[in-house]
DNA sequence: CGCTAATATGTTAGCGACTAACGTCTACGG
DNA sequence: CCGTAGACGTTAGTCGCTAACATATTAGCG
C-alpha cells in the first residue's frame, strides 16, 4: 500500500483548491478572483492549481454526475418512451445528489448561472452530457431523432435548474424537474405534413 | 450628408476585419490565429480589432438574425401553440437567410461547432436567443411552462444545425427543421403524476 | 480659409489565464 | 542508504483583452 498515502494527499489538495475557490468567487466575485489568490489560499502555487484543473472555470463545473444519470437511464425499461425513461432516471438521479449535497448543488449553480464566463461553459458541458443521453439511451438509427430527444430533455433539466435558482432553493428541485417535462408532453400532435 | 462617409469607411472596415478573420480560421485553425494577425492583414491595429468585436468570438458569432426571427414569432397568431408558432417562424425566417447566405452560414456554423471555445459561447448566445423567443411569444403566467417551451424549440432548431454541417449541407436545411420539430409532436402524453 | 471639436486610429504598458522548460524536494523501493 | 519517480515550485513566455494617452483626419462653423 505504498501510492495511497499520496492519492490521499492529492485528494486533499483537490478539494482544498476547490474549497477555497468556491469560497473566494462567492465572496469577491468569479472574475474578481485570481488564480494566484486561489493558490496562495490553499497553499500552492498557482502551477500546482492548473495541475488539479485545466481551467479556472472547472473548478465549479467539475463533478462526477454524469456516469450516475447515464447508469439511471439504461437501468429504466427500454420500451418506455426516451423522454419518460430520461425523465425518470433524472428524478431519481438527481434525486440522490439533492438529498446528499442540496446546498453545494445550490452555490454552484447559482455561480454558474450568473456568472458569463461559467455559463458559456456550462452549454458546453451540456453538448457533452447531451451525447452521454444519447449513448446511454441505446436506439438505434435514425439518430436525429434520438438527438433532438435527448436535446430536448436536457433543455427541459436546465430549464428547471434555472428556475430553482431563480427561486433561491426556495422551491423543490424534482416538483420543478416533473413540472418541466409536465410541458413536454403538451405539444401538439403532428398534422399531415 | 456628412457621417455617411464615415459610416461606409467603418462598415468597410469592419466587414474586411470579418473576411480576413474567417479565410485565416478556416486556413490555419481559430486557436492558431492571433488577433494581432487579423488585424495586420485587415491592415489595422490590433486595437481596432477591438473596437469593432469586443471579443475574438464574436467575429465569427455576431450576426443580425435574431430581431428577424423575432419579428417573424410575432407575426404568427396567438391561437397557434407556441410550438406552432415558432417551427412556422423559424422555417420561414431562415429560409430567407438561408436562401441569400447559404455558404457563409455553413462556414460560420461549422467554423463554429467544431472549436470548443466557439461552441461554448454559442451556446451563450442560445441563453440570449431564448430570451427573445420567450417576449416574442407573449404569453403571460406560467413562467416555467413558456421558458421550457422556448428552450426546446432552440434545441430543435440548433440540432437541425448540426446535422446540416454534419452532412456538410448536403441536406437541405429546411428539410432538416421540418424534422427536427416533427420529433417533437411524438413526445408521450401525460400520464397522472 | 482657418480654427476647434469630434472621431478614428495607433502606441504603449499592463493584467490575467494558461503553457513549457527546468530545477528541487521528498517519499518510496531496492 | 541511495536512486528514482512523482509532486511541486520558479521563471519566462504567449495571447486575449483593457486603459491611458498621443496623433491624425475630418466636420462644422465663423
Amino acid at each position: 500500500m505504498a501510492g495511497d498515502w499520496r492519492e490521499r494527499k492529492k485528494a486533499a489538495t483537490r478539494q482544498r483548491l476547490q474549497e477555497q475557490a468556491l469560497r473566494l468567487f462567492v465572496e469577491r466575485g468569479y472574475e474578481a478572483t485570481t488564480v494566484e489568490q486561489i493558490a496562495a489560499a490553499a497553499g500552492v502555487s498557482h502551477m500546482t492549481f492548473f495541475r488539479y484543473f485545466p481551467t479556472k472555470e472547472d473548478v465549479v463545473l467539475s463533478d462526477s454526475y454524469d456516469p450516475l444519470l447515464v447508469a439511471a437511464i439504461r437501468a429504466r425499461p427500454r420500451s418506455e418512451h426516451p423522454v419518460v425513461r430520461i425523465h425518470a432516471a433524472v428524478r431519481e438521479g438527481l434525486a440522490a445528489i439533492y438529498a446528499a449535497d442540496r446546498e453545494a448543488l445550490l452555490v454552484r449553480v447559482r455561480l454558474a448561472l450568473s456568472t458569463p464566463a461559467l455559463r458559456a461553459r456550462l452549454w458546453e458541458n451540456q453538448f457533452a452530457t447531451r451525447e452521454l443521453f444519447e449513448g446511454a439511451l441505446e436506439e438505434g438509427e435514425p439518430r436525429l431523432r434520438t438527438r433532438v430527444l435527448a436535446s430536448v430533455c436536457l433543455a427541459a433539466l436546465t430549464t428547471a435548474l434555472e428556475a430553482w435558482v431563480a427561486a433561491d432553493g426556495a422551491a423543490e428541485l424534482p416538483d420543478l424537474i416533473d413540472e418541466a417535462f409536465g410541458v413536454l408532453a403538451e405539444a401538439p400532435r403532428r398534422r399531415r405534413s
